[in-house]
Formats: structure tokens, sequence, C-alpha cells
DNA sequence: ATCACTCTATACAGACCTTTCAATAGACTT
DNA sequence: AAGTCTATTGAAAGGTCTGTATAGAGTGAT
């Protein structure tokens, strides 16, 4: 072998900061190769199935490197509240260090690829997956229903994905925070078991209601 | 003047479409033309500035339209706990009847094109802080405390986008489902007047923890 | 010296957004 | 009803950038 590339590292590193904050459309390959300082002919050396294969790589890598950070948030901190806290004030602090350019890359370049690519959404889908699992295996030991913490860690990934975003067209952390806030009090409804009351009366009003109103209604 | 043109109308109508499902940057011109069935010529007779001009045209648009809805949804209904499930199955349905296709054009146009026009982020701000408004004071009526109801409207709106987006990447409904569970505890801690403690402990710890720590440590 | 790996360089065909300008069409004035 | 005037449309071309592809030169270890 030669020697062990950085460059391909480097190449990944540039387009994992450059999906964040511009998406995935909105990156060109050219821009790549020259914040990652890489020559142009090894974009194809390395990624030969082209862009779409480096957005797989980009979500897989950022997705497992961001799942071990939740892993780790949660055997660091004292209690599970304390550490989806932390969660949250790191992606502000992330946010603001950036000048709120720097979102999630997931997002990034699901959103602007899932129409074109299946491979790219199914990629995605899978990282969103893996980090809820984790979460919810966090909640679970920490007291909570196995039944009830899936459904507690997706809307704690929700909430953070939606406040990041939310951030970021603001510029205000604000809504980071008041998803950390809602997170928490997630938390304690599902510890105190009144979260499995609320979704079992989800579940019967849409028997009931059969037909979902949508409501659209113009404004007078 | 010739007649009132529809065809300014089917081209935004086309452009919130395409916005919607591809993003910003993924959607041409072309693209919109096509779609909406209008002459090449009338593009940049109508937008003069451009793509940048459709861009803040959808944006606004869409965002009044979403807000009436908003506010229409809390006028008709019976409480605010079940308009807010009104609202988030509303987007559910919506997004099973596209197949998972139709996102939010505001989250659309603005993860791709905020760091590239400051009008368009802008204009995505306002939007966003008038659907925040307008929740709010229906908060506010069901009895939250001004203070709080921000906050609270806040994290649903977090709730509702980052549950979109999880629920079209994973090609289901549940994390919009959870997020609508998330939000109905949020406005019973509101409530309950437990969210105030929360956001108070939250400031607190700030305080003491000065710089926040980001636990950037790798996995074992 | 062989060999696999990495890089340089160039080329291409197509899409992108934008601009221009002349031709058309419709409605209002007289 | 004719003519004027403005709003709308058509076609074309601009230049830049896109992602992709190829082929040969450099590199270092075995």
């Amino acid at each position: 072998m030669a020697s062990r590339s950085n460059t391909k590292d480097r190449i990944l590193e540039a387009s994992t900061l450059l999906f964040r904050r511009q998406g995935y459309e909105g990156t060109g390959l050219k821009e790549i190769v020259a914040k990652g300082r890489a020559p142009w002919g090894s974009l194809y050396h390395f990624f030969p199935q082209g862009k779409e294969q480096l957005g797989v790589e980009v979500v897989m890598r950022y997705g497992e490197y961001y799942r071990c950070l939740l892993e780790n948030n949660f055997v660091e901190s004292s209690s599970v509240i304390q550490a989806v806290r932390d969660i949250f004030t790191a992606s502000a602090t992330e946010l603001v260090d950036s000048d709120f350019a720097n979102g999630c890359p997931i997002v990034g370049v699901a959103l602007d690829a899932m129409n074109s690519s299946s491979y790219l959404r199914q990629a995605c889908a899978e990282i969103i997956n893996s980090w809820v699992a984790t979460l919810a295996s966090g909640l679970v030991v920490a007291g909570i229903s196995e039944f009830l913490a899936r459904d507690v860690a997706t809307s704690i990934v929700s909430g953070l994905e939606g406040g990041t975003v939310l951030s970021r067209i603001t510029r205000s952390t604000r809504p980071l925070m008041s998803a950390s806030d809602a997170a928490v009090m997630a938390i304690r409804s599902a510890l105190s078991d009144e979260w499995r009351r609320e979704s079992s009366t989800r579940l019967e009003s849409l028997l009931f209601e059969g037909d979902l109103k949508t409501g659209h209604d113009q404004c007078s």
C-alpha cells in the first residue's frame, strides 16, 4: 500500500461541513475538493459512484459519530434529564460557535436528496433509527417502560432536529432551549406514566374520528 | 391592464410544491415553468429578481396561509390540546397522501438558501415567528401565562418541523405522532406551571456551568 | 522491478440562472 | 372601430457551473 491516505478523510470532512451548511444539492464537488485541499482525481478514485456515494458515507460516518456521542453522554451524566439537557446545549453552543451555520448533515442531505436517491434516504433513516434506539435504551435504564421509551426518544430527536432548524432560521438558541425544556417535560411525563394515558387517548380519538379532518379553511 | 394574470399564481403554486419536495437548490426554474405550464418569459417578468424573489414570495405566501390555518384551528377547536393534536395529524395525513414527499416549504427553502441569501433567511424567520406568535396567543387564551406561552409555542413548532422531517426520512408517521404527544405533555406541564420551574432550573445551571461542556469524546 | 495505489490534467456534455429584445395580445382611449 | 399603449410572451444566447469520465504520470512499498 502507498501511504494510508488521509485525502479521503479530508474529502469526507469537507463534505460533512459543507452539507451541514448548504445542504446536499447546494454543495458542488468542486467546492468540496477545494475546501478539502484534495486533488480532483481523488474524488472518483475514492468514491467511484460519485456524489451519491459521498453523501452516503458522510451520513454513515457522522451518524455513527453522533450516536457514540449520545451514548457517552448518557453514560457519563448523573441523570437522564441532565444528559438530555447537555445534548441540547451542546447543539446550541455549536450553533453559536459557527454563527448558526452548522446544522445537522443528515437533515441537510435527506431533505435535498430523499426524492432523488432512495439509497441516501435509507441511509439517513437507519441513522435516525440508531439515534432513537440509543436514546431509548438510555431512557429504559432510567426507569421508563420499553413501550414508551421509543416514543419519548423519537420526540426528543424530533425536538432536537426541529429546534436546530428553527434556531438556524431565527439566529437564536431559544428554539433549541425551548425544545430542551419540552424534552425534559416529556421524560417527566413518561416517568410518571402520564404519557401512556396520552398516547392511548390519541389512538382512541383516531378510531372514532375516522377520516382525519384537515381544516383547510382560509383566513377570513 | 391585461387580465388579472393567474400565470403568476400558477408559477408560485408550482414552486411551492417543488420546494416542499426537493428543496430550493434541488429545484430548477425550468422544472417550475414546466409544472406550472407557464411561459418561460413570464418568469422574469413577474419575478425580476429571479429565483431569490420567487423563494421569498413562496415563503411569505405559504407562511401566511399556514398561519391562518393555525389560527382557525384554534378558533374552531373545543380545546387547545385538541387543536394542537389536529395540527399534527393534519401534517401526518398530508405526508401520507403525498407518499411522504410534501415537507414544509419554509424549511426546504431555509436550509438550502440561508447561507447564501440573507433576504430569504429573514423572510423565513419572520414567518416562523408569526407561527409561534399565533400559537402562543392561543395558549394564553387557554390559561397559560404569557411568559411561558412563547416558549411552549416554540417547542411545539420545533416538534412539528422536526417530526415532519423525521417522518419523511423514515417514511412513517410515528415521529410526527410522538412529537404530537410531547406537545400535549408540554401544554399540560405549562398549565400546571411545572414548565416554569424547569426553565428556571435550566437558566441557573447555565449560570453555574459557565462554559458549556460539549462532550466530544469518541466511542470506545 | 513490479505492483497497487494515488494524484494530475484535461475533456465533455448538459444543466443552471440570467439577460436581452422583438413580437404578440388585450384593454383602454378617442 | 381604430389606434395606442402596456402587459405579457417567445426564442435565443450568454457564461458559469454541474457531475462524470478517461488516461497517463507520479509514488512508495514489496
